[in-house]
DNA sequence: AGGTATTAGTTGCTTTTGTAACTAACAAGC
DNA sequence: GCTTGTTAGTTACAAAAGCAACTAATACCT
C-alpha cells in the first residue's frame, strides 16, 4: 500500500465526498430555506412523513438516522409552521403520531418535485450506467 | 422527466452524498480529534500547509475554499497548539506567512498516513476502474 | 500629501449542532 | 402497589458554524 506519489487532498475520498455533498446540497437548501424557512432536518422529517406516512418521532429517528434531539427540534419547528400535526396516542401517551397537514402536504409536493428537478439536472451529464454505479458506491459507503 | 415511481430519499443524490460523506468522515475525524484535539478546518489547514508549503491565510482560503473566519480561527488554534508558526511579511505587514513547526510536520505525517490508510480501506472493495469513475463523478459534482 | 477604496485578518453576535441531563409514561418483578 | 428499569421526547448548556462589522495596512487617484 506504500505509494510514492504525494497524497493530495483531492485523492482523499472523505474530502471529495464532503465537497461534492456540499456543492450538491447548496442550491436545494437555499430553495427550501428561502421559500419556507426550513432547515435541513426539517426537510428530512417532512419528507419522511410525506413519503412513508404518519409515524412517531422515534420512527423518524430510526428510519432517517437522525438523533432524537434534532428530530425533536425539527418537529417543533414544523409544528409551529403548521406543516405537521402531533397527536398523542391513546394506548401509550408517550408516543405522538406525526402527520402532515394539508399545507404540509403541499409543501412536501413542492419540495419533492423540486428535489427531483435538481437531481435530474445534476445527473443529466452522466449515463444511466454511471449513475447506477455511483448510487451503488454511495449506498455502500453510507452504510445504507 | 416525469416518472411515476415514487421518489425515495435514497434516490436523491444530495442525500446519498451527504450520508456517504458523513459516514466516510466519522472515523478519521474521531482519530484527529481524539489524538490531537483538532477540528476539521484545522486538519484541512494543516494539510494544506504540509502538502503545499508555507502560505498566507488568504491563500489557504482560496485553495481550500474555506471562509476566512474559519481559517482565522483554525490558524489561531493550530498556533496555540504549536503546530504552525506565523510570520509577518516585511513587504506587506498585512500578510502573515504560515508554516508548520517540527511538531506540526510530524502531526501532518501521522495524519496523512492515517488518511491514506482510511482511504485505502474504504476503497478496498472496489475495482480500480470503479474508483476512477467515482472520483471523476465526485470531482465534477464538487466543481473542482 | 490627503482622501478614498481594497485587502488581510480578527472579533462579536446569532444560529445551529452535539451532548448529557431531565421529565413523564409505561413495564416488569416481587 | 411499590420499586426498578426502559422508552419517548424535551430542555439546558457547551461547542461550532455563519455572517456582518471592525481594525490595520496598503494601494490608488487627484
Amino acid at each position: 500500500m506504500q505509494d510514492d506519489a504525494p497524497f493530495d487532498l483531492r485523492d482523499f475520498m472523505p474530502y471529495l465526498l464532503n465537497q461534492a455533498a456540499d456543492a450538491s446540497s447548496r442550491d436545494f437548501q437555499s430553495y427550501y430555506k428561502g421559500k419556507y424557512g426550513m432547515l435541513r432536518t426539517e426537510w428530512r422529517v417532512l419528507f419522511h412523513l410525506g413519503r412513508y406516512g404518519a409515524m412517531t418521532a422515534r420512527q423518524v429517528c430510526d428510519r432517517a438516522g437522525i438523533h432524537k434531539t434534532k428530530v425533536s427540534r425539527a418537529v417543533a419547528a414544523l409544528d409551529s409552521k403548521r406543516f405537521i400535526r402531533r397527536e398523542e396516542m391513546a394506548h401509550d401517551r408517550r408516543h405522538e403520531e406525526l402527520r402532515l397537514t394539508a399545507q404540509g402536504r403541499s409543501v412536501f409536493a413542492d419540495l419533492t418535485q423540486e428535489a427531483q428537478r435538481f437531481d435530474a439536472a445534476m445527473l443529466a451529464e452522466f449515463t444511466e450506467t454511471e449513475v447506477k454505479q455511483i448510487r451503488a458506491f454511495l449506498t455502500r459507503i453510507a452504510g445504507l
